[in-house]
Formats: C-alpha cells, sequence, structure tokens
DNA sequence: TGGATATTTATGGGATAGCATGGGTTTTTA
DNA sequence: TAAAAACCCATGCTATCCCATAAATATCCA
C-alpha cells in the first residue's frame, strides 16, 4: 500500500547498514521517502557535540537551524561558537542513483564506524553511529526515560 | 454496516489474531476503520516502557508527539534521550492490500509473540500482547482496579 | 421472517519488485 | 598521470503485492 506523508520530514527506527571499503552506506528507504519533497537530494552530515557519532539532517532543516541562530546577536561570542560547530564542520553529501552516501574519512574516524552503522531516526534529525557504541547509547536512553520517568508533556487542546 | 469516523482515532475492545511466519497479522478491522481518515494507511509501533508488550499509535499521533518534542534544545541530553526511547525504537508499518502489517523480529521477540497476538484497544493507542502474558496482565489489572476501588476513601474534599 | 446470496475479514501461499550491496568503468581533479 | 570521485550495472535477499480460500457478517427478496 502506498505510503504518502505530508509535511515535514520525520525519521523514525533504526538501521543497521553496511559500509562499504569506499566508505559507502545506503541511507535507508524510508529515509530518502521522508526527504523525497526536499530540493536537495541528499542529507547534511556533522560530528556530534555530545557523543561519538554523526548527526544527520536535511538541507531544509539545517536553513531552519539558520534562522533559529539569527535569534542571537549576530557577534556574540554564543553565536560565532555555534555556528562555527554547527555549519562551519558539516558537509553536504548527495545521494547517489542508489540512494547511497559517502561518508568522509575524518567522520568515520570521529564516530569509529567501520564495516557497519546504524542509523537512528530522531523525529526532526537522525544520528549515524557505530553498531556496539549504539547499542549502550540506546540503553542508557532507555533506562534514563525509564528511571528518571521522563514523558512527553501534554499537548494543549 | 460500515461505519467511518470522524475526529480522533478511538481503539476499543480485544482482538485475538493469528501472526504467519512471514510475521504477518491483520489488524482488526475495527482499528483500521478508526484509521481510515488518516494520511498514512498503517500504524507506528514500539516496545512498551512498561510492559512486555507492544505499543501502537497512529501516524499523526506521532507527529504530535514530535510536535511536542520540539519544545526542547535540539541538542539536550532531554531532547536526546526522549528521541533515541522513543522515535529510534519505533517502527512504522504500513498495511498491506489485506490490512495487514508485518512485526519487526526484534519487537516480536521483546513482546514474546509468536503463533498469535492479542490486539487491545487503549483509546488513543493500542497494544500489542502475547496471548497467554495478557491473560494474567488483564487479571491484575482488573484486580488492581477492584482493590483500589475498595480502598479509595469516601469523600473527601 | 427466514433463507439464499453477496460482502467483508482473516488467513495462507506464490509471484514480483524494491532495496541493499558489491564490483567495475568512466570522469574529474589534484 | 595517478588517485579519487561519480556513475553504471549485476545480484541476492526480503518485503510487498496479488490471488485463492474459508469463515463470519451483512444484505436482499420472496
Amino acid at each position: 500500500m502506498k505510503v504518502t506523508n505530508s509535511g515535514m520530514a520525520l525519521f523514525l527506527s533504526t538501521y543497521l547498514n553496511k559500509v562499504d571499503k569506499k566508505g559507502r552506506v545506503s541511507v535507508p528507504a524510508q529515509f530518502r521517502s521522508a526527504l523525497a519533497s526536499e530540493n536537495f537530494q541528499g542529507v547534511v552530515v556533522f560530528r556530534s557535540n555530545h557523543h561519538a557519532a554523526l548527526e544527520g539532517f536535511s538541507w531544509s532543516f539545517m536553513e531552519e537551524i539558520g534562522q533559529r541562530l539569527d535569534h542571537f546577536d549576530l557577534f556574540s561570542d554564543l553565536q560565532d561558537d555555534l555556528a562555527t560547530a554547527v555549519f562551519g564542520d558539516s558537509v553536504q553529501l548527495p545521494f547517489d542513483g542508489d540512494g547511497r552516501i559517502v561518508l568522509p574519512k575524518e567522520l568515520m574516524d570521529f564516530a569509529q564506524i567501520e564495516g557497519s552503522a546504524n542509523f537512528v531516526g530522531l523525529g526532526k534529525k537522525f544520528q549515524i553511529w557505530n553498531p556496539k557504541t549504539f547499542k549502550k547509547r540506546r540503553e542508557d536512553a532507555r533506562t534514563q526515560v525509564k528511571v528518571q520517568g521522563l514523558t512527553i508533556p501534554k499537548g494543549g487542546a
């Protein structure tokens, strides 16, 4: 049955794909179809500030972040730091004909990715992990949510 | 008679359906017709935090959760934990032409589902259980309600 | 009203198309 | 001109589609 999503891209689920010796990885088909309506057919990737992992965005969400940053003083240290960490460090990775991207070597080293990688949907963004590292990370997140009783705030309405 | 519902999906009753060796299960027709007005014809499923069972939602409810998460700082630990545990752990399961979904193996293992499964309507969401496990769960829930009902003090306030 | 006929569901199996993956070939660029 | 990047094709696997059957439900008409 046909799947057509309206609204902005929403990344869901966790996928495990192989990384070949050229550094190529298939972006999960579900992620790609979430990006179908984008102008730029590909993703934007940069280093996570919190984990040994990579952050992935759509181009248009990147633009949205830019607008959020505009709310800071243009020449403030904070704006500068954020912009440097996010924009200065990010790469634009187009899909090849088969829906793959090529991960730059520096980024693979940073995230300790070698033969395979986990694509983790986090709503508007996603992350790319070394599978072994992510296993721990996932357990942490689950216990955090469970133990701390974190809940999603009730909506208005 | 065919029943068409306006407004949000409401899931009621308990159904017992078979799971074939491909992992396919029919979603109860009543549940499907509650989802008739959805853009995405299918459900979103993830692991329950409290039971050995699966939680099911409509896609639009998932989008609602996404919007609530937007209220957090994009790179905060809280946002990260919640998104990892909620979005990273969920799967989008479209109906096939006959109203079935395919349960991923990991989720079946988690909920110990094998040859058949209970679909339990809980209002805005539903759950999928191993029938044997659910039998106990239902008895527990009933006695809880009964005991608590007996011990809740009269009046007050 | 009751019984016969049509629809909707649930379920199983086989056919098919899409996806992930690997290798090779051309094109770019350093 | 060598190395790397983009492009193209081949393959196996699995998810998706399509059809067949049976049971349950609804509909129709005498």
